[in-house]
DNA sequence: TATTGTTATACTCTATAACTATA
DNA sequence: TATAGTTATAGAGTATAACAATA
């Protein structure tokens, strides 16, 4: 027998029913990921950056003279992927690249005035758009919504 | 002046910090999905299975008779990129394709007893791999966490 | 005229292998 | 020998436009 009874057959107009992938929690996550993301994609756009371009900027702003290796891991991605994104940011001076004296092998990455302004805008337009698509949770929902987020993540880790 | 105070310079093996993409909820719903999509992309690749033909499978077991285009809509995706799944779900025997008689334009998609078994020992290692994975978390905070993401999701079809 | 399924195509994102320069 | 950055390339995943069949 198979895991769920089968509803009503569904030629027509019926309502669908997808409550097997509802039980995996990683659905859940997508299908909400899937919601989010177009907002963050457009308000990223509009500056003519990508989730992916805003994100090292972001973690070059925080962490000022980090190196393209540990940026790649801090964001789980492969250093080849991250070299094209540093050459846009770098082209539109948003950052500086310096190579660093003590290891000629590695770079310091630190943004400009230039990038810190671009980034502060963008992401003050992704809060407001987050805090639009999140109206129906409380704010109590919300940092329980991450809380739980990261636990997931932590745990992975560990 | 910008949104955080830098962290000391990170020459070195510092830890590094992620405040401000930590603020985003957007950020930790990725985040918390890039621990979990490994462990069901092996799942599903140990029976030949992508997440799309996974969710694919099982909506058409749920929902006997779907149409093409009611599937698309219904996992947000493109008729087009759609029609090489089902043709692949066809042609292993998962499920059938049966043109209607009152709208030859669409066609019925049902699951095979095959389609029907594949689908169910996929689905229970996705779930096993997820219990594990989600160890930390109480029976009640899956819940709430689910509960949540929906909310998400529900607000923004609203 | 609109809709369903389909084909072809392009574009983004990610993954892999190999190279170079430095250590 | 190992590591950091780089290049080239291939593979997913997704998006768009146009078409035939049917309504």
């Amino acid at each position: 027998m198979t895991i769920e009874r089968a509803v009503t057959d569904n030629e027509q107009g019926d309502s669908l029913d997808d409550a097997v992938l509802r039980s995996m929690v990683g659905y859940n996550l997508k299908r909400a990921y899937i919601v989010m993301h177009p907002m963050v994609h457009a308000a990223l756009a509009a500056h003519d950056l990508r989730v992916v371009s805003f994100s090292c900027l972001s973690m070059i702003i925080t962490n000022p003279g980090i190196a393209p290796s540990r940026l790649a891991e801090m964001l789980r991605m492969e250093r080849s992927n991250l070299v094209v994104v540093i050459d846009e940011l770098e082209s539109r001076e948003l950052i500086t690249r310096k190579q660093m004296k003590t290891d000629r092998r590695r770079y310091e990455l630190t943004a400009t005035m230039r990038g810190r302004r671009l980034r502060d805008k963008a992401a003050r337009e992704i809060v407001s758009g987050e805090q639009k698509l999140l109206a129906p949770l409380s704010a109590e929902e919300r940092t329980q919504l991450v809380s739980l987020l990261n636990k997931i993540e932590s745990a992975a880790s560990s």
